[in-house]
DNA sequence: TCATTTTCTGAACACCATTCAGTATGTTTG
DNA sequence: CAAACATACTGAATGGTGTTCAGAAAATGA
């Protein structure tokens, strides 16, 4: 997971592990099928880490000041967290294999999102009434964001050093919209 | 083009291309600097082919309308053409040359959206007031629709076959909710 | 101590992007 | 026409990649 996130997925060869463990490739294919089974257990963590920093960070008792804190959390986490993120949600590699790995991991925090957004509908907070189409639309406005900056594609917008502060004003904006 | 759209921009190699053209390897490097050269004069045309989809499927002549437009041929484009929205917006690679080449280009559809944008700020047609924040949160919406299904990471949402509705009611909804 | 099981090795295979000395072809000049 | 030059191309070589597998080493049990 350190090599990973240090120097990114791609440039993390078999070979550099094996180094750093004091192992031969070969020993690696033991334990692990193929490179993609490595990503696996990091994504598995990191789906873990995602959810713990909800958890902690978007308690809000309020259904709707949640729902802010969740988007902004998301939005910092992937800032905070590039190499992390980019594993989780834009790596190609896997998804063809355990579908269930994801229900069990990346689904957890997906839910946390969802239980929110049902409160606040519940309690007609919020400008729609599908909670599943409004969590994929904010899930989805918080992983743009996160993923074109991630991926420099939001460079004509403003310097490097600004986007954090205008991601983070732009999930705001987006939640405010969602309220009544 | 035509390999990296078939077979993807990591599975087409030096080797297959030179082949494919009956030349050595090494003349490529004749005319392309690295491997990466290669998908700039690829996203250079890809970026036209949006901007050209955008200028044809989305010409109403009420900026909301257009506006919706625009949302739904983005995502309809992304669900069409996934490799080639892959070299353009998720792959790794670029931008870290020619930041020109992206002003230019993908810059163009950037604009198409803020000059849409811009008609329904200034008319008032909107719940928005900055035109910059709101494109950005447009196109990242439809940007994390397209690549989170892409990247199979909505498969717990539906099956594979649901996912255009399912994406298209999603930016539907969010351009309702710009609308006043 | 010896047989058995478990663990590990590292060379080999088939790829990859990239480089570069050398060759072939085409063009221009004396 | 021939020699000089310019352009175009080759393909083997370099140093990487993920993955496999026969065989060696170490640990365990009798």
């Amino acid at each position: 997971m350190k090599m990973f996130l240090e120097d990114g997925y791609a440039k993390t060869s078999i070979r550099n592990i094996a180094d750093a463990i004091e192992y031969s490739p070969g020993t690696i294919y033991l334990y692990y099928k193929d490179k993609d089974e490595l990503l696996y257990e990091v994504q598995r963590d990191a789906y873990g880490k995602l959810l713990e920093e909800f958890r902690t960070k978007a308690k809000h008792k309020d259904p709707v000041k949640r729902l802010m804190q969740i988007g902004k959390t998301y939005v910092a986490f992937g800032l905070a967290n590039p190499e992390l993120y980019d594993l989780m949600f834009i790596i190609r590699a896997p998804m063809n294999v355990d579908e269930e790995l994801h229900k069990d991991n990346g689904g957890d925090s997906f839910d946390y999102l969802l239980t929110c957004l049902k409160e606040c509908i519940d309690k007609d907070l919020l400008r729609v009434k599908d909670v599943d189409l409004c969590a994929l639309q904010t899930w989805s406005v918080a992983h743009g964001l996160v993923s074109l900056n991630l991926r420099c594609r939001l460079k004509m917008m403003a310097e490097e050093k600004e986007m954090p502060k205008i991601l983070n004003s732009a999930i705001e904006d987006y939640v405010k919209l969602l309220i009544k």
